[in-house]
DNA sequence: CCCAAGGTATTTTTT
DNA sequence: ATACCTTGGG
């Protein structure tokens, strides 16, 4: 195991049982050595491999890291911490659940979950979702909490709209507490409080894990970092593996800086640097590493290889996002028929809205995609449809999931009868379940109409309760609950297509508990449906798109990290895109622009291609944007400009010879007959140029030969 | 209570 | 362009 590794990667896996920090550059293999120091743990130092904490910040990379352990350990691990900060807490919260001041069948609110739950809150308030805006309320309080603050904590420093936010911060956190439930930040928040207010609790802890290991460390917030603080407090040997350039989630919390600050906590720290990269080319690599050095904010470090020069990178400037999505797709045509695997190649982009115009070229060029993002599976609305009807057969009591789907899908009953139903909560207390059984009893509460359609929602219910708790296999149970609830029917009598996607969707709900498999230990002892659904607000994105048949991979920038791909197109680097629009003028924004953009290249091993559009329609207006400034900083020697580029501010570009063409112009050619210039490419006796011809279609020609008129 | 028309906002996203 | 959500008429 261990004479595969480079001398630096040897030294990181065979660090001292002090403190590590690994500065792992792009394809530097840091994976390899997590899990070769894991191992190397075990069976050279006597580790069990259940002292070790290994955390990961996808629930992919956890099962990536679990699997490749145990192929070198050559066993199967019962036991073993491995996972994400979310998933870890999780367990340990479970499992101290009366410690942690939690009910034993907590549940774990998604961000949707959350958002609705803040809206009701900022409507009891009576407060105008204009002035507080649901989004806003929402980030303040997750923001609040991953700095570690609960509302009590803030309340000193308030003043101004702060005031309002914290007000519904504690109204927020009352609902929670009521509720029963947890948001995400909740669950790091809450497991922190754990260890601290329970000194036996994290002594057991202190001894129990003996390493701590953290993957992709500079992206972990404030709450994170405390957490691996108290974990360590004892004797671990602690090990954190980043990279300050590949940090892009600063946006929501995560701090760079946790990887000096490390250096502070964690005496005596050793540290290493990966700089050996084994993914791209050197050519690559070098207009990487340059656009990355203009960054001041760095901790520096240089990658390199052994590898080949390789081809220099493609840069096409386009007229529009159009005209880009041809270039892009004619390319991926070309390439193929050369050989390349569709699987080889990925398009990546700044936001999803531009997926839409590549989707549509690469289906009228008749080559298969993949598109990663978007709408995950169990956040699809008809799932949490029927994820609600589920939590509220399993627990009467939980409002937000009869709130979701009392009327859904629509049974009559109205808002007036639900306001009367929460009147009844405001007077008397208890939960909407309750009161819904309460006046029920009452003669006369509700008009005869709605007290029918409510008497048959109580039915439907009752009727799911006793479904859930037959003990019947889980996907027997959930066919039964999108049966009776009435949503399979619902939707198949929409006959759209779009109905008809949902009804697949539930179908495909109900084998997916098929698939799941409860592995959690007896402390934890929650029936099948309650770990369905606390596996699903915390795995929802592991549902992958079948991997089967090779497709070009679509995603935006911030998806690809931690892939590689042969091939990779980099669309929209212009100005306002790429860098976005919010980050210009704000220094570190830009900074952290071009950290993604660094990602985005270093993701290529062989060929990697940049382009950029003049013009592009976005949110349905014409904008026309320069091309990236992330461009001019890429050293020109590396670049085949395809064309365009001297609408940068650099000046009239000496890259090009000039074209005795233009775009757009007419051409006749001997056999092929009348066409259009779509585009050229090189230079010189290179020279070639791309005609869509009236009757042949299009290609690409050099114009040496061309023989054009 | 239901649906359809109109207004608004819209990087990036895991858990 | 569009998706989502609120609002107003049937």
């Amino acid at each position: 195991m261990l004479t595969k590794l480079n001398p630096e990667q040897l030294s990181a896996v065979t660090s001292s049982l002090g403190h590590t920090l690994v500065l792992a550059g792009a394809g530097s293999g840091k994976t390899s050595v997590l899990v070769s120091r894991m191992a190397w743990l075990v069976q050279t130092q006597g580790f069990a491999p259940e002292s070790i904490l290994a955390v990961t910040f996808t629930n992919k990379a956890a099962g990536e890291m679990k699997q490749r352990l145990q192929s070198i350990l050559g066993q199967s691990l019962n036991e073993l911490w491995v996972g994400t900060f979310h998933g870890l807490c999780h367990r340990l919260l479970r499992r101290h659940h009366v410690l942690a001041h939690l009910n034993e069948g907590f549940q774990i609110l998604d961000a949707d979950d959350q958002a609705r739950l803040i809206k009701q809150v900022i409507q009891s308030k009576q407060l105008d979702e204009q002035l507080w805006p649901i989004k806003a309320v929402q980030s303040y309080i997750n923001n609040q909490k991953e700095e570690g603050m609960r509302a009590k904590h803030v309340m000193a420093t308030s003043y101004g709209p702060e005031k309002t936010y914290l007000a519904l911060y504690t109204a927020y956190e009352k609902s929670c507490e009521k509720l029963g439930v947890v948001d995400f930040a909740e669950l790091m928040l809450r497991c922190c409080e754990l260890l601290r207010d329970n000194p036996q609790l994290l002594q057991h802890y202190h001894s129990k894990f003996r390493a701590i290991l953290v993957d992709e460390f500079q992206d972990t917030n404030s709450i994170q970092y405390t957490w691996i603080r108290l974990l360590s407090a004892g004797h671990a040997s602690v090990m954190v593996v980043g990279d300050d350039d590949q940090s892009i989630y600063g946006w929501r919390g995560a701090k760079i800086e946790n990887i000096q600050q490390f250096e502070r906590d964690f005496p005596e720290t050793q540290l290493i640097r990966l700089e050996q990269n084994y993914r791209s080319t050197a050519t690559i690599l070098e207009a990487a590493n340059a656009l990355i050095s203009h960054n001041v904010s760095r901790m520096g470090k240089a990658l390199w290889t052994e590898g080949q020069t390789g081809n220099k990178i493609l840069l096409y400037g386009s007229f529009n996002e159009l005209d880009e999505a041809r270039y892009v797709v004619d390319k991926i045509t070309a390439m193929i028929s050369e050989g390349q695997s569709l699987d080889a190649i990925a398009c990546l982009y700044r936001s999803n809205a531009q997926s839409r115009v590549l989707e549509e070229a690469l289906i009228r060029q008749g080559l298969a995609y993949r598109i990663y993002g978007g709408v995950r599976f169990f956040e699809r609305a008809e799932i949490k449809d029927a994820m609600a009807y589920l939590r509220l057969s399993l627990n009467p009591l939980d409002d937000l999931a009869f709130e979701r789907i009392v009327n859904v899908p629509t049974r009559g009953i109205g808002e007036k009868s639900l306001e009367q139903l929460r009147e009844h909560i405001a007077s008397h207390g208890g939960t909407l379940w309750e009161a819904l059984q309460f006046l029920l009893n009452k003669p006369s509460a509700f008009t005869s109409r709605a007290s029918t359609a409510l008497r048959a929602f109580q039915s439907l219910m009752l009727n799911l309760q006793k479904i859930v708790n037959d003990g019947d296999a889980l996907e027997m149970q959930l066919a039964q609950v999108i049966e009776h609830s009435g949503l399979l029917r619902h939707f198949m009598n929409m006959k759209t297509e779009a109905g008809f996607a949902r009804v697949e969707n539930l179908k495909e709900w109900v084998s997916a508990a098929k698939q799941f498999r409860y592995e959690a230990t007896k402390e934890e002892h929650l029936s099948w449906a309650n770990a369905f659904i606390a596996h699903v607000a915390l795995e929802s994105g592991d549902m992958q798109v079948d991997a089967d048949t090779p497709a070009v991979h679509l995603m935006t920038i911030h998806a690809a990290k931690g892939l590689e791909f042969p091939v990779v197109f980099m669309v929209g680097v212009e100005e306002g895109v790429f860098p976005s629009r919010g980050a210009i003028g704000d220094e570190k924004k830009l900074e952290e622009e071009r950290r993604l953009c660094y990602v985005g290249m270093t993701r290529a091993k062989a060929q990697l291609v940049m382009t950029y559009a003049e013009v592009r329609r976005l949110y349905g207006r014409e904008e026309s944007h320069r091309p990236s400034r992330f461009l001019k900083e890429l050293p020109e020697t590396l670049l085949n400009v395809v064309r365009g580029y001297d609408t940068m501010k650099k000046g009239p570009s000496k890259l090009i010879a000039p074209v005795p063409y233009k775009i757009g112009q007419k051409v006749t050619h001997a056999s092929f007959g009348e066409g259009i210039i779509l585009a050229y490419e090189g230079g010189g006796a290179h020279l070639t140029v791309q005609v869509r011809f009236q009757n042949v279609g299009t290609k690409w020609l050099v114009v040496a030969y061309a023989n054009l008129a």
